[in-house]
RNA sequence: GGGGAGGUACCCAAGCGGACAAAGGGAACAGACUGUAAAUCUGUCGCCUUCGGGCUUCGGAGGUUCGAACCCUCCCCUCCCCA
């Protein structure tokens, strides 16, 4: 037995350790690759010689904000970190420029070596919430990708074949129902496994539809005889419509750099089934305690805890605060804690109508029109009816439009 | 290189000379209900409007016609089959 101390002396503290580690590990993913046995082990000789594991993810530099879909990926970071191991944040800012094409059903767009740089930028701001950056390295593939000449680069292609990358379910499906592959989409897993290569990562995390992508890495670092990397794959987390997965061009996501109120207010809007999900990939709240509140309890910690995270415990309790105002105290709590919390936002129009497009609630005077004649807009919490309502000037007025738009105007002149 | 199919609003998808701002579905938004969840029902869903209507859309540019998303010409793009 292995957790036996008589047949190893020094183990019994070992194996308690790992047990612990591989239970946090463990916490949510999708899979380990190839099994959990190879992860035991490369912990158990970490562990041994007092040598953390480098623990490598990559992130395409391709949105300029995080969202909680990235934040499933840097909570297992994260948490890798907190047992001691070697964080290693790897942007893609080489690759970016390919465009992965793993999961999407055609090719993607290059972006532009600015939209990169400026990606990367907020990307290392962002992380912060999550990894201690005295303790996390930063990485750029394009560190040893620009260098790299051609000859190099196809000794590089040389080491994997076409067959295995026809492997991947993306690029066979769309072999076999002849759509368009570009040469370079193939070049993709190459870099990014190279990448592991160059990290000399000891596992890879990455979300399900990476898969492929970091299997590929073990493979080129056999090549370069170096012992292959454990890959832990996360799922895909749900966006706030609860089926299709977060992504920002899915208008489902939450960034990690909105607002409080705003991420607590999506958060609450997640359906329900979501909750344990959300959970599980982005606290580390034991899950049975959790079953055991009420729905709305729970959706309210969750909420809690996460704008606690980025914005500071002060932004939490004035965003709970600010939901109670809004949505749940109906006419008692209305202006008062709300009132700290919006900027109030000076408009130069006259009449509601315009004021609505001018602060962005309505997307043009016919979607205003159309809101006010729904209903959907109040004004210091009486519906309005009126679209030539004229504001007063120089006074505050709070202005309500649907359930989740809230903003404060001031007409100046 | 040859042959064929097709490009319609956020997405899918009808329309194939006037009744088309363009069927239907999805998404989205709003109202009722509620736990700002889900489900359900109702409404909206190009822009502007003094609510009469006006203006700009159906890959692009021209043309035919009183009138074109629908017909013709050229161009661009996508897909399929053959070599």
């Amino acid at each position: 037995m292995r957790s036996s101390s008589k047949s190893r002396p020094d183990g019994g503290a070992h194996d308690a350790e790992l047990d612990r580690q591989l239970a946090v590990i463990r916490r949510g993913v999708a899979e380990i690759l190839p099994d959990e046995h190879e992860l035991r082990e490369r912990l158990r000789r970490s562990l041994a010689a007092g040598a953390p594991l480098v623990i490598k993810a990559g992130f395409d530099p391709t949105a300029p904000h995080l969202h909680l879909g990235h934040a499933v990926l840097l909570q297992k970071l994260h948490q890798f970190q907190e047992l001691g191991h070697a964080v290693t944040f790897l942007i893609g800012d080489f690759t970016g420029m390919i465009g992965d094409p793993s999961g999407v059903s055609e090719t993607r767009k290059p972006l532009t070596p600015e939209q990169v740089k400026e990606n990367a930028k907020t990307y290392q701001q962002q992380i912060r919430h999550f990894l201690d950056p005295a303790r996390t390295t930063v990485a750029f593939n394009s560190a040893w990708m620009r260098p790299m000449t051609a000859e190099q680069f196809i000794q590089l292609a040389a080491q994997y074949n076409v067959a295995r990358m026809l492997e991947r379910e993306d690029f066979k499906t769309r072999f076999e129902a002849h759509r368009p592959i570009g040469l370079h989409e193939f070049l993709y897993p190459l870099i990014q496994g190279y990448d592991s290569v160059q990290l000399k990562a000891d596992i890879e995390l990455g979300g399900t539809d990476q898969k492929f992508n970091l299997l590929v890495g073990r493979e080129l670092q056999k090549q370069a005889g170096r012992p292959p990397q454990i890959v832990i794959t996360m799922p895909l987390l749900e966006g706030t419509d609860g089926v299709r997965k977060m992504s920002k061009s899915f208008g489902n996501a939450i960034g990690v750099e909105e607002a409080p109120e705003e991420i607590f207010g999506k958060v609450m809007s997640i359906p329900d089934e979501l909750m344990l999900r959300y959970y599980q990939l982005l606290t580390d709240d034991d899950l049975t305690t959790v079953k055991r509140l009420h729905p709305m309890e729970a959706k309210l910690r969750l909420a809690g805890e996460l704008v606690l995270r980025f914005h500071g415990a002060g932004a939490a309790g004035k965003a709970r605060a600010a939901f109670d105002a809004k949505f749940r105290g109906h006419a008692a709590a209305t202006s008062t804690v709300s009132g700290e919390l919006d900027v109030v936002r000076p408009v130069k129009s006259a009449v509601l109508l315009d004021a609505l497009v001018e602060a962005k609630l309505a997307t043009s005077k016919s979607d205003a029109r159309r809101l006010i004649q729904q209903g959907a807009v109040d004004l210091d919490d009486h519906p309005m009816a009126d679209a030539a309502f004229e504001l007063p000037i120089g006074k505050t007025v709070r202005i309500k439009v649907g359930k989740r738009r809230f903003a404060e105007l001031r007409r100046v002149v």
